[in-house]
DNA sequence: CGGCATTAGTTGCATCTTGAAGTTTCAACC
DNA sequence: GGTTGAAACTTCAAGATGCAACTAATGCCG
């Protein structure tokens, strides 16, 4: 790219390279995942991302508003997602007693069912791709860099992820 | 998620922290890439990438089979993505003289021109995002993570990113 | 109470992506 | 030199996404 506008500051090689780095990787990665996912179980990346959260909460339960904050995905991206588990049996909205507006998406059996059924294998495959692919000291730095740019992201942070220890 | 399968290597609390934010990654810094692009230049992430590639070429011109090397994406993609570019007047696709298969995707003036005028804005964002989100060597190592993760995601490694310095 | 802004969620539409199948060209092999 | 296999692309149908518009319920404020 050429310097000829003085108010920008240019990327340096080595912001560069990291750039390249992260931009291929947001590419790649969410491809590969959805790959495995869809061959081995029919499923992709934030449809299991949905579920798996829901099976974390106690009573595999959450409000979709709530869900979609969890899952850091729209609304409405969700609420299309929900609808097409909730057609696969793999989950079930309900409405709320207190408030009318709120729909409760609940993790069905068959839901849990296919989610243990996928989840051996996406784990080993996350594993490979990226937790055995370095050392825990880096795996470590990793999460920090990243933590950094989801705050840049999405600086309302209601991330349910911890700081580094 | 239960641990009743003995042959699966579940993540521990450390490592299961490091994905999420890398899942959570993937799911919103597209987005947010795509956003601002979209509303400032008409184009996303993808299709920027793939100018920006184009325009890095001595020439401007790339096969479109190294190109999706280049720009990590599958052929079918980009050939849809150039489709589109090619349209509006921003790429041209040439026949190749030696190999009757090949076609050239070259970058047009006016391709340039649109570049020209969405780099600036778009460098901004990702400098706010992630470059001075951080200090640099927590962005050489997430460059250095990264390297790792998409080693194994592409073996082939026909990345154009070089090794940190 | 009555209106007004807000919150929760869904949906329609236009766009994008993918995967499979098809075309054309080249290369290799006997 | 024909056949077979692979490479380079494109295309098409089916599914996924985002945006904006919409409904509906709630909260608030005078």
């Amino acid at each position: 790219m050429s310097d000829d506008t003085p108010g920008t500051r240019w990327l340096s090689a080595d912001e560069r390279q990291s750039w390249l780095a992260l931009s291929r990787t947001l590419i790649t990665l969410p491809a590969a995942l959805d790959a495995q996912l869809q061959r081995d179980a029919g499923l992709n990346h934030f449809e299991y991302v949905v579920m798996a959260m829901l099976s974390e909460q106690p009573d595999h339960a959450l409000p979709m508003s709530q869900l979609s904050s969890v899952v850091a995905g729209s609304l409405s991206r969700l609420s299309n997602v929900v609808k097409r588990l909730e057609a696969r049996g793999y989950v079930r909205r309900d409405g709320h007693p207190e408030d009318r507006r709120v729909k409760v998406a609940h993790l069905e059996e068959a839901g849990w069912q296919a989610l243990v059924a996928a989840a051996p294998g996406h784990v080993e495959h996350v594993r490979h791709l990226v937790i055995d692919a370095m050392r825990p000291r880096e795996l470590a730095q990793l999460r920090n860099a990243l933590l950094k740019v989801l705050d840049r992201v999405d600086p309302e942070g209601r991330s349910v992820i911890t700081e580094p220890t």
